[in-house]
DNA sequence: CCTCCACCGGAAAGCCGGGTCA
DNA sequence: TGACCCGGCTTTCCGGTGGAGG
């Protein structure tokens, strides 16, 4: 081994390690306890109970902001829920899935297959035929599923709520028993509903609100000592954590990204404990990391729409979906790549736009037309620094960056 | 008050690479 | 082997539309 990395891993293992396990402070780490949601399990555990039992239970409705909890408390109910009917040798299974991640009608309809046991091919077959057989095991077995779909209102919006209405009569086909628990991040969800889902969907509802500062502090101080050893985090790094994120609408997920990052930076540079400094490059470096990482997973073509718009601004001209499209006919021009249509362009922007790298607005110029006026979502340096790591032919491309 | 620009954005359909099934 | 399905990406078509300027 070379000397200068041997030298580099003994320092690395000579210096103490500040963390205990950092594993607590992954998203999907649940802990066995969750400050300030006492209500809120208590309320899903009441509608959930009946499945005890072995009545079906009310489907429930959960909104609330990313990181207020929801899929924490919903993924602990149902373990507790679960440990609890095994107890009682009950043919009851549980099934969480996360729609945004998933995608598709015909993947959610998988991932419900393999919960009650039924391989089905990750493609090919008809998403009709998939559900037939789904409710064929249902009504085989007299199963009972719990299904927590999370991030519902992606689904919905990409492919309506057929699926949802399918499930929400299943049991009128005496296909076993089936409960849904819905989570959404988006309040006015409701709206794309048919009424007949939503009535059935919304049987109970359960609304999660931000956490303040001082929630999240105890968060934190829960988490900062299954994670971190004894005294490693300052009281102010903690605080700022906390403040920081409740800045930024109460996200839990965020207080405890910006404490794993600090403490990540802190044993980088083999500081004896988290400072407040810490925390606020950790915030920088999220951000960073984030259209970094954003940005490197975009198709081609989207991150030419994001080179035309850095190119754009940094010439001071203002943005409109006329100028980047021709911006970006000329960088395709010279790489000899074919060129999308207009129409194409204005839908990537709007997939930007979500993705929080652009800010598109439709505006009107009056006599002068109707378009989007797009500007960049963050600063032209951490823009730039992305797109030199994501373009392979930047230089070819005339971008100069 | 009307016109008309420069787009917006929905809908439908096509293509392609993955697959199943009989 | 051919009919058929899925999902992602894209094109084509086309009916809007906010508001400056006539």
């Amino acid at each position: 081994m070379s000397r200068v990395l041997n030298e580099v891993f003994d320092r690395f293992l000579a210096t103490p390690s500040i963390f205990k396990n950092p594993e607590a402070l992954r998203h999907d780490y649940i802990p066995n306890r969750l400050p300030h949601r006492n209500d809120h399990i208590r309320s899903l555990g009441k509608v959930l109970a009946p499945v005890l039992r072995g009545y079906r239970c009310s489907n429930v409705f959960i909104y609330g902001k990313p990181g207020t909890g929801k899929t924490a408390v919903t993924k602990f109910v149902l373990k507790e829920l679960i440990s609890r009917i095994h107890e009682l040798n009950s043919n009851f299974r549980a099934c969480y899935v996360n729609c945004r991640l998933v995608g598709t009608e015909y993947r959610v309809l998988s991932k419900l297959c393999s919960a009650v046991g039924l391989r089905v091919p990750f493609t090919g077959l008809a998403t009709d035929e998939v559900f037939e057989r789904f409710t064929k095991v249902m009504r085989r077995h007299d199963s009972f599923l719990v299904v927590a779909l999370d991030e519902i209102d992606a689904l919905v919006k990409n492919k309506g709520d057929k699926l949802l209405y399918a499930l929400s009569r299943i049991d009128r086909f005496k296909a076993g028993q089936l409960s849904l628990v819905g989570i959404s991040n988006d309040l006015r969800f409701k709206e794309f509903l048919d009424p007949r889902v939503l009535s059935s969907l919304s049987e109970e509802e359960l609304i999660f609100q931000p956490y303040t500062s001082t929630e999240l502090r105890d968060i934190l101080l829960d988490r900062v000592s299954l994670s971190f050893i004894d005294g490693a985090v300052t009281e102010g790094s903690i605080n700022l954590c906390a403040a920081l994120a409740a800045a930024e609408h109460g996200d839990a997920r965020r207080a405890l990204d910006l404490l794993r990052v600090a403490g990540e930076l802190a044993e980088y540079e083999m500081s004896a404990s988290v400072m407040e400094d810490h925390v606020r490059r950790a915030q920088m470096k999220i951000e960073k990391d984030r259209v970094s990482e954003v940005v490197e997973g975009l198709p081609l073509h989207s991150k030419l729409v994001i080179a035309s718009v850095f190119l754009l601004e940094r010439l001071g001209k203002n943005c409109t979906t006329g100028e980047i499209y021709e911006t970006y006919k000329k960088t395709c021009s010279k790489v000899g790549l074919d060129v999308l249509t207009q129409r194409r362009i204005s839908g990537l922007i709007n997939e930007l736009d979500v993705l929080g790298l652009l800010n598109a607005q439709v505006i009107s110029m009056g006599r002068y037309g109707r378009t989007k006026k797009v500007h960049l979502a963050t600063p032209m340096d951490v823009v730039k620094k992305a797109l030199s790591e994501a373009l392979p032919v930047k230089g070819a491309i005339g971008v100069d960056l």
